[in-house]
DNA sequence: TCTGGGGTCCTAGGACCC
DNA sequence: TCTGGGGTCCTAGGACCC
């Protein structure tokens, strides 16, 4: 999709049209998630932050993000996608690959059902798509953004080492400005660089892996599948404060709140963690964190904020100014593994959080909150 | 008004095991 | 008569993507 986010704004108000609309952070420290082409014609791109976006379009309209729609548009585009074939991954909310090799007899060369694509795209969601059409993911993605906006870029495979030649390095997927600029030191600035060096001596210089990847996608190369569900590695949350603080019952009360969300979000997905992550962000913008592996993998937000508060404990901060903190869960294993467990142990908090999420679901996010959570003067940062 | 939030993957060192 | 060679797991940091 293109400008995905601004687009749906967009077409939710029509005043929008034609006006240069951000999507993203209000406060001060808000970066634009999503800028519509009007903007974009000022210089603005996404991840800037905002206060330079509007120093640059102080007319700009700024919206916060809207996800709860964003992820209802989404869902609706991919079952557009899926009217297809069964063979979609998404990438992100507004973003998939389709593999429709199987679907030629039926629907015709993929270029006509890309073109279908977006025909339905527009007249039933009412936004703008872009489609890329190629022989393999790579390729694909990179022809859909070069398509941008609104456009359809049809890749034949004897037209793609002509195409590729000429490209940056930083259309590479996994390319990002400091691994260009450390390429550009070894003279490799195009595709046709990287695809014309021996592969040892590209290992030299970005590492084994990425030498391996980089030398095929550089080529044109890419055989990875279309797989419709990968199950989540990890999940997270962070918050950066308005303005930094030094008080560490602030921060344990907000890792309350974000292990709140990470266990809801686990729970959600029948899936427990058996690492927890902390993650600090000083006023410097240095960043650190700290983990720990768990000998029984957890699912409750009382066990990660407790495993959180201890990794935050032995930083010893001493009133060090934060900007940000955050909580995750890897090693992710799906849940009900270890349910003798709970036959075994008193399981009151996954009972009482289960209750919550149930209460949640019927009756809203507010339904149900902690008393550590109410009010910010209150209580010594312990759970309820 | 300097730098969001949610992810994935890779590297590298150390512990530990056979 | 001072120390091999895997393999896996854990931890911390960093690049990158949307």
């Amino acid at each position: 999709m293109d400008a995905f986010y601004a687009a749906v704004e967009v077409q939710r108000d029509a005043s929008l049209a034609g006006r240069p609309v951000l999507v993203g952070g209000t406060g001060g420290r808000g970066v634009v998630a999503s800028a519509s082409y009007e903007a974009r014609a000022h210089g603005i791109s996404s991840a800037m932050p905002m206060a330079s976006a509007l120093r640059r379009c102080p007319d700009a309209v700024v919206l916060p993000p809207d996800f709860e729609r964003y992820g209802q548009v989404s869902r609706q585009l991919m079952e557009i996608l899926r009217s297809v074939t069964p063979l979609v991954e998404p990438l992100s909310l507004d973003e998939a690959f389709c593999d429709v090799g199987g679907s030629v007899r039926l629907l015709g060369p993929p270029e006509k059902v890309g073109a279908g694509l977006r025909r339905r795209i527009a007249s039933e969601l009412g936004l703008p798509a872009s489609v890329g059409v190629a022989p393999n993911k790579f390729l694909a993605k990179l022809c859909s953004g070069k398509a941008k906006p609104d456009g359809l870029l049809h890749l034949r495979v004897d037209d793609v080492e002509d195409f590729l030649a000429p490209l940056s390095v930083r259309d590479l997927w996994g390319v990002g400005a400091q691994t260009a600029d450390h390429l550009a030191r070894f003279g490799l600035r195009t595709f046709g660089d990287v695809a014309a060096i021996d592969r040892a001596t590209l290992a030299r210089i970005v590492g084994q892996a990425a030498a391996t990847q980089l030398s095929e996608l550089a080529r044109g190369e890419d055989r990875r599948g279309v797989t419709p569900h990968e199950p989540a590695k990890g999940m997270s949350a962070e918050e950066t404060f308005d303005t930094d603080v030094d008080d560490p019952e602030v921060l344990r009360r907000e890792l309350l709140r974000l292990a709140e969300k990470v266990g809801r979000r686990l729970r959600a997905s029948g899936v427990t963690g058996r690492t927890v992550t902390l993650k600090v962000r000083y006023a410097s913008f240095q960043t650190v964190t700290r983990s720990r592996t768990l000998a029984v993998p957890t699912d409750q937000a009382t066990e990660l904020h407790r495993e959180a508060t201890e990794l935050l404990d032995a930083l010893r901060l001493e009133r060090v100014r934060v900007r940000l903190v955050g909580l995750g869960a890897t090693n992710l294993i799906p849940a009900g593994g270890s349910r003798q467990l709970d036959l075994l142990t008193d399981d009151r908090w996954g009972r009482l959080e289960r209750a919550a999420d149930v209460a949640r679901t019927r009756f809203g996010d507010e339904a149900v909150t902690r008393g550590a959570l109410l009010d910010p003067d209150a209580d010594d940062g312990g759970p309820f």
